[in-house]
DNA sequence: GGTAGGGTCTGTAGCAACTACAGGATCAAG
DNA sequence: CTTGATCCTGTAGTTGCTACAGACCCTACC
């Protein structure tokens, strides 16, 4: 029997871990932050999970995946907890994300474009000495 | 007197932070590292910089700006001190930062995709649920 | 010469967001 | 009943800093 179907006794650890692709400490990770709820026992003291957790669980992983904060994770999943009649608060969380997101795009292209430049100048010749220490060593043209 | 023009005593930590825009505490940490050298000390045992400190930092500094990890600026600096024949070497560095940093962008450009064409469904009508929401509750579109 | 205020020293703790291990208890199958 | 897998807890490590406490020192001013 795999237990998968959780008779009395709900899913394991493990079980979850497996259904949902998130790494088994992690899960007890999210507990102690208040991501994940403490989850009933076994009379042993071992943590059975229902479908609600491999539910929650998937949110979680889903917004991460989506690079919210778990702080952000935290206002979201308050917002679902209290019936979602706020989905402007949804909104403005998501918003401010993707700025966050954009913001940091841009950090990265304006790295690449004088990556790309400086990297370009290094297999033309070996005349006046490497390119890319000299962007590191002389007045940097990040902007 | 300033001080800068370093007599008989050289700069003084905050000297070099104000000199390279870097923060106090970061200096040290970057000696605990490694990445600057342990500079001489004077009778009481406090820091006193040269000019090759503040070329040093610099170095370092515009490395991070470039998003290179600490391991990556320890090659570069340990090429550097070599005398840099070795500018093949510097090459392959750059050009797997480089890898790095595309594979970031474009992590984010699905992300931000994403979370665009989720977020501009939610002004619309408040008629179906929240679309973000959705989007973290259901299977993800999330490639 | 004394003192007030800054600066400096060290070690250590904290942040995000996990990951991994040690050492012990427990469970399930043979 | 034993064996091996899984579970439990607490704690330490990761990256790249930042910030604090408590002690020392240095300089300017009177």
């Amino acid at each position: 029997m795999e237990r998968d179907h959780a008779g009395a006794s709900g899913l394991r650890r493990s079980d979850l871990a497996r259904k949902t692709g998130c790494n088994l400490e992690t899960i007890r990770y999210y507990e102690s932050v208040g991501l994940m709820p403490d989850p009933p026992r076994s009379a042993a003291g071992h943590r059975r999970y229902r479908q609600g957790h491999v539910e929650r669980l998937s949110f979680v992983m889903r917004a991460r995946e989506l690079g919210f904060s778990m702080v952000e994770i935290r206002g979201l999943l308050s917002l679902v907890e209290r019936g979602h009649h706020s989905c402007a608060d949804v909104e403005r969380i998501g918003r401010h994300h993707l700025e966050v997101v954009r913001c940091k795009i841009r950090d990265l292209q304006n790295i690449e474009a004088v990556l790309t430049d400086t990297v370009s100048r290094c297999g033309g010749g070996e005349a006046a000495g490497c390119p890319l220490l000299d962007v590191l060593s002389d007045q940097g043209t990040v902007s």
